[in-house]
DNA sequence: TTGTACGCGTTATCAG
DNA sequence: CTGATAACGCGTACAA
């Protein structure tokens, strides 16, 4: 094998690999893209071949030629909520994405438009998945204006060329308006400052999802901006004498009842907490036993988002869809 | 601007920047790498023309001639730890590899070696970042046998080309058993069953510095493998009359404070919670006020490890080091 | 100071 | 069924 100066072994080529099978180069490929009938005899030469050298096609050439990467650009949001769920979006997105032969390059949104114009153009890319999309989100014109497939996590407001993926955020506040009009409450206190978050689109569908169940069911619901320890005791303070208060937001489980335990509230009969799960909530399993847990899904989320995306790549005139999943509960 | 079959724009290249400033091609060539002396003038026309087209130079084409992709494989561990730490940790160097030029590419570990070997035969990566690394990890021989420089985040046994970032485990085990001595504590209960993660070599250099500083400090240290909810219950049958238990772990402090917080040991004046800094603690803040913390220093980590790579990248015969971050007590 | 010409390793077209 | 051969877009040695 041939060491350049540095000492570094240079990987063989396909040239390589078809001089040790006695074929031509171009032989060689045609084994590998399978874009042509090859007699079984030369197959297994080459294949041998292949193996022998451990030939790898380089993905430069591959790239220049054939235009196609093999990487998919993943945009992963800045900290904002919980990262262990945002970790979990990028390994299982990661690891679909391998399964179906493409690679992740990663994108961060401090880049913005820029940062998907450039890997863009520079042709590294060749699909992206958008994380935490909004509905009005700068990000979606370069998208767009590079013609390649993409995927959103999160609806935009506009996507001719993409398919968005993401959990049915209207369903999930009706199941959670039922379900503490089920478990006797007659108050619903959502925390979380939901209310300033309503320009986030995943915010905004939960809350129609409430306000539409609310206007069938007899639960109040109420919006709570204040700090996450304060929970306990404003729910407290709700509590009517024969009717219980329902506590649900979209993060920040974990701070609640963590308040709760602090302040003895577990104990009581009073507030139910309703639970997004997957937020990490394997710590405090423990005392998570009674609770009621929605189950948000992000596995099939990742790999939808990865799957439909490979759709878009594969299929010729392969037209962009929505998909919501739907929230499920946890039982047990 | 011409479009292929798919009415995707086809990005513009040097040859058409040169067209538009009147040069040749190879005169854009050495604007952009700057490996040739340039007038003023036709640089600036050339630089015109680039912003006009928006040009970027084609990756695939870049990388082929030049065997430099400009791509950072960051193989990233299964879940094991807290995925929070992870992705503070995967966002920064993402960040910073942006800021040096070069992108990240995530390999799963999952993909263990094989993943490596992949990356680099087809030439995607020109260098690698390994988190989560052991004394004697499989994933090493091929990183090796490639020749690519890399860096590990945790220390292995051989690194020839490599260089590795960490921080300084050993000088942690010594902080934290000192501190407890100046808290006035007779015992350490180092909780998370770290007993049986010695393999883990952060583990295993944490409490060889833990016992080496125990030799000269009347603290005695206890190894706690049982569950993290009853770690509260453990300090206080420690307890002595007059002094004091110290509690620490390199991980699962917050289900550790949520235990006490729920047994009511918060309260209490006999165990002193040492805490390292950084796994998303922000959510019990308000408790941690009181609890001192050590910074891990996950950016400086993060940061090092790419500007170190960078070292190796662009020195020639850059020799690899180990660069050890110390650990830091928070103050307030 | 600039231009010409070649090759990187593939894919894909055109002959045979 | 298979072998030459022409791009793909860029970097750089060689000429001018």
């Amino acid at each position: 094998m041939a060491e350049d100066r540095a000492g570094r072994q240079k990987p063989p080529t396909s040239q390589d690999v078809a001089r040790l099978a006695g074929v031509s180069q171009s032989t060689v490929s045609y084994v590998l893209t399978g874009s042509r009938p090859i007699s079984e005899a030369t197959r297994r030469r080459v294949e041998a071949a292949i193996l022998e050298l451990g030939y790898h096609p380089n993905s430069g050439a591959r790239t220049l030629r054939s235009r196609r990467s093999g990487v998919i650009g993943l945009m992963v949001p800045e900290a904002d909520g919980d990262d262990g769920v945002l970790m979990v979006f990028v390994r299982t997105i990661a690891r679909e994405a391998r399964r179906h032969g493409y690679d992740i390059l990663l994108v961060t949104a401090q880049e913005g438009a820029d940062g998907i114009r450039r890997v863009v153009r520079t042709g590294v890319c060749e699909a992206l998945i958008l994380m935490e999309v909004d509905r009005h989100d700068e990000r979606i014109a370069p998208v767009l204006a590079s013609g390649l497939p993409f995927v959103t996590i999160g609806k935009p407001e506009e996507f001719p060329h993409g398919s968005v993926i993401d959990l049915d955020f209207e369903m999930l506040g009706r199941m959670v308006l039922e379900r503490a009009h089920e478990e006797g409450c007659a108050h619903l206190l959502l925390f979380g400052a939901l209310d300033h978050l309503r320009s986030r689109n995943d915010v905004s569908r939960f809350l129609a999802g409430v306000e539409d169940a609310a206007e069938e069911i007899p639960v109040a619901v109420v919006l709570d901006d204040g700090p996450l320890a304060e929970v306990p005791a404003r729910a407290r303070r709700l509590a009517a004498p024969h009717a219980r208060t329902a506590l649900f937001g979209l993060g920040g489980v974990r701070q609640v009842l963590f308040a709760m335990a602090a302040s003895g509230a577990l104990a009581q009969e009073g507030t139910v907490l309703l639970a997004l799960g997957g937020e990490d909530l394997a710590d405090v399993s423990g005392l998570l036993a009674p609770v009621p847990q929605i189950d948000p899904r992000r596995a099939e989320v990742s790999e939808l988002a990865v799957s439909e995306l490979v759709r878009l790549l594969r299929t010729e005139d392969a037209t962009p869809r929505v998909t919501l999943v739907e929230p499920r509960w946890l039982e047990g």
